[in-house]
This record gives C-alpha cells, structure tokens and sequence, in this order.
DNA sequence: AAATCGAATACTGCATACAATATCCGAAGC
DNA sequence: GCTTCGGATATTGTATGCAGTATTCGATTT
C-alpha cells in the first residue's frame, strides 16, 4: 500500500488567512481601492503578520488584489469592471478544451453531467445561489474533463472562481438561470448525437451570457462597486 | 505634469529574489523534484529568509514553482512536459486577441510590427537567441495590442514568459527560426489585405511549430529534463 | 537480514523586533 | 493663501529567533 494519500488538512494559518481573505475579496467585502492594513487583518484574526503577508503576496500575483511597493495590497479599483473581461477567456478557453474533450465523454460521463444538471435545478428551484454556482462550475469542470491538457483545466479552474462574485449577481436573475439549464442539456444532447460543433456553438452562448449582459449596462451600480456592508472580519476563526 | 510616471527601481529586495530565481528556473537551471533549501538561497545571496520565502510563495503562486507544505520548494517533475500545454492555451488566446484586434492595427502599428520583425531577424543572422526570444515575444505582443481586453494582455505576456525555456531550445533550430519570420510577414501582408480569417490562420501555424515539434518527439532529451549545468548561483549581486 | 523504533538533525512555519519608507500635519517662507 | 520644508507617525520591508514538523540514521528487536 504505497499510494500517496490525499493529505487531510495540512493546514498551515497562511493558507486559512489566505482563505478567508479570498472569499472577503470575491465576496466583495473590502472596499475597492483601499489599503488593506497588514496590522489590521493580524490582529483581528489573531496572527502575526507573517502569514498574513504572505497569503496578501498569493492573492497579489493571483491577480486578486493589486500590489503597491511600500504601499501594501488592495482591490483593485476596476476589480468588477475588470473582472467581466474573463468571459472572453474562459470562453475559449472552455472552447479549446471541448474540442478536444466532447468526443471522449462517453456514456457514464454524460450520465453524470446530467446528475450535475439536475442539482443545479435543484438549486435553481430553491433558490440556494451557492449551490447554483457551485453546480455551474462543476458541469463546465466535467465538460472540460476530456481534455488531455491538464494545465488547461487548472487555469479554468482558476478563472472560474475569478468571476465568483459576478455570478452571485447574475444568477439572481431567474430568467438566465433557467436558460442556462436547457443550454446544459441542449450541450449535452447534441454531444450524444455527435454533433460537436452544435454543442461548441451553444456552449459559447452559455459562456457569454452574463459578459453580454455587461456590455449591455444591465447591471445595476451596486454590482459594479458593492460598498462593504459594514460587516466587520469575523471573530477570530482559529483558536 | 500629473500623468503617473513609471517608477524606476522600486525596488525591494523580495523583488530582486523573484527575478533571479525566476531567471534560474526558466534557464532550467535549478534541478527539478529537488527541494530549494531557503537559507541556502538567503547564504548565497547574503539577505534572510523572509524576502526568500515570500520570492518562492509568488513563483509557486504563479505556477512556476510547486509548494508542499512543511516541506518546501521545487521545480515541479514534469515541469518541461507540462509546459508545452501552454502553447495551445497562448494560440487560443491570441486568436481571440486578434478577433478584435487585426483590423484596429493601422499603418502606424503595422510599421512597428515591421520593424520588430525586422530586428528579430537581425537577431537571427547574429545568433543572438535571447534577443530572438524577446522580438518574437514583442511582436505577438503588439499583434494583440488592438484589443480592449487588458486582461488578456496581461495573461497572455505571463504564458508567453513561461514558455520561455522552451523557446531557448526550439531557437536554436534554424530553420523554424527563418520560417517564423516568413510567418510573421505573411500575418502582417494578410493584414493590410483585410484577410484577417488568413492571417488568424498563418498565426495558428506559427503558435503551434514548436508545439508540434514536441508532440512528433523531435526534441533531444536534454531539453526534457535539463541538468543544473554545475553551475551555482551568481556571487552577491546585492551588495 | 529486515523491519521498527526513537533520538538527533534539518528545515519550514510563525512571531517579534527593528529598519526603511511613505504619509500626515503644522510651521515657515513666498 | 498657497507652497515648501521637516519632524512625527504610521505602515511596509527585512532580520532573527524559536517552535513545530519532517527526515535521517543508528540501535534494537524479530
């Protein structure tokens, strides 16, 4: 038995401040283009400055926040504005990917992502946000999964949780949530009848979906610039 | 006068630490699967641990470097193998630059494609690989500099530099070095013809080659996993 | 001889102190 | 009144020490 076991929380407080700030940021808590205070974050979550340096350093080169030498980290001014230019990118991204992918899912592969699609309607139906997006990403993940670049997926992976805090926005917006059901299983269906370019075609509708809606001033300011709503960091999680 | 200026050396030393290592791990100078030992970098480089430690979090956050915690550093194994799945994603996500891109270059930006191109080939004529590298990374550069996606800019300047040590190897084949350059003319001639669907194809072509090369198992062994070359880390540079 | 245990060693993770740099704010000069 | 200068303050950058964890390797047991 020398298989390498998956580690179960090997967890260092870098990573957990790293966590917690993260969700902070996507969940659009910390005040565009204000200075995030080292000394604040560690002493309300009762850490040195270290961890805390170093997890503000991950998600500075990660593209969350924006580094400023001898100034310190904060989000980035046109975070949300910015952050609608990764449509694109996921777009053909999730494009390149499939090509390769489609025509190596087979049937257990597609039983699945209709699994997936049925939470996601699940979620849809009792209006449960987290777990829509949840379900969302999961079924492009397992759309992606055929392809052999592993990198690719990683990166997508990535930039899916990038644009997190827009979704929340979007799908509150019932209409779109139960378009992009039937998108899923317009995508699935033509996959099972062979008809790649279909399903890549539709795919792209689904991806851009919520950019168009951008380009179209549909949002209301509040997602362009979500004030801090007053709540403060928790109490210290770790203890 | 208020426009911001570019600062020139703001410089820390957590920053001088990045770019030498960075510099080490693209050259494949530094063994991969072997741990980087902090304090034997901080000793060789005459600073502590901390600037290190926060250089080797930025690099493993950038995917240069794999991080296992309460272990350390390392160039990841497969490092060179899975670098080469870079290529499709930077061909992807230029021809989606270039979508939007090829018909805002003007004559002005045409004319400085050309003369890019052009010291890329006196690069060529003098051997002089690392100016070769850097005109051909200029040139794809400029071809995305049209589109309004910053983003895409930026993702695509941080893929092409980590493909950079592959490129070291795949510059020194002559003959794919002539070809880019024809490449590069045939774009920019389909460009100020208005075949953009053309010259988006020549620019697959040319993204590709050394993807290609690979997959066809044309590259030497050395090149696959390159040996730390014997030679150590440069004396202090800071002093 | 092979496997197991455990102490010594080496290294990372974290905290703290100090140094360097930026910001703030009031006083002095134009 | 506006700008400039300079010290006080706040904040980031770096060094160092200690604690916790992993690795090594020899001693012990089977």
């Amino acid at each position: 038995m020398q298989e390498t076991w998956k580690s179960l929380s090997t967890t260092t407080l870098t990573d957990q401040v790293y966590n917690i700030l993260r969700d902070r940021v996507l969940a659009g808590k910390m005040t565009p283009g204000e200075f995030i205070r080292e000394h604040d974050v560690s002493d309300r979550l009762q850490v040195s400055r270290t961890p805390v340096r170093e997890a503000l350093g991950r998600l500075a080169s990660e593209g969350f926040l924006e580094r400023i030498p001898h100034r310190g980290f904060r989000v980035p001014e046109e975070s949300v504005v910015g952050l609608v230019e990764f449509y694109p990118i996921i777009c053909a991204l999730e494009v390149l990917a499939a090509e390769e992918s489609f025509d190596r899912l087979d049937a257990e592969a597609i039983k699945e992502l209709r699994a997936v699609n049925r939470e996601y309607q699940e979620a849809f139906q009792s209006q449960d946000i987290a777990a829509g997006i949840s379900n969302n990403h999961r079924f492009h993940d397992l759309l992606s999964a055929g392809s052999s670049n592993q990198r690719l997926r990683t990166m997508l992976e990535k930039l899916r949780s990038k644009v997190e805090s827009l979704e929340i926005w979007a799908f509150s917006h019932i209409a779109e949530w139960a378009e992009s059901i039937d998108q899923h299983e317009e995508i699935l269906a033509a996959i099972e009848a062979g008809k790649f370019v279909l399903a890549i075609e539709v795919l792209k509708k689904n991806r851009l979906t919520t950019y168009r809606d951008y380009q179209d001033n549909r949002w209301p300011h509040a997602v362009l610039r979500p004030e801090a709503l007053g709540d403060e960091l928790p109490a210290p999680p770790l203890d």
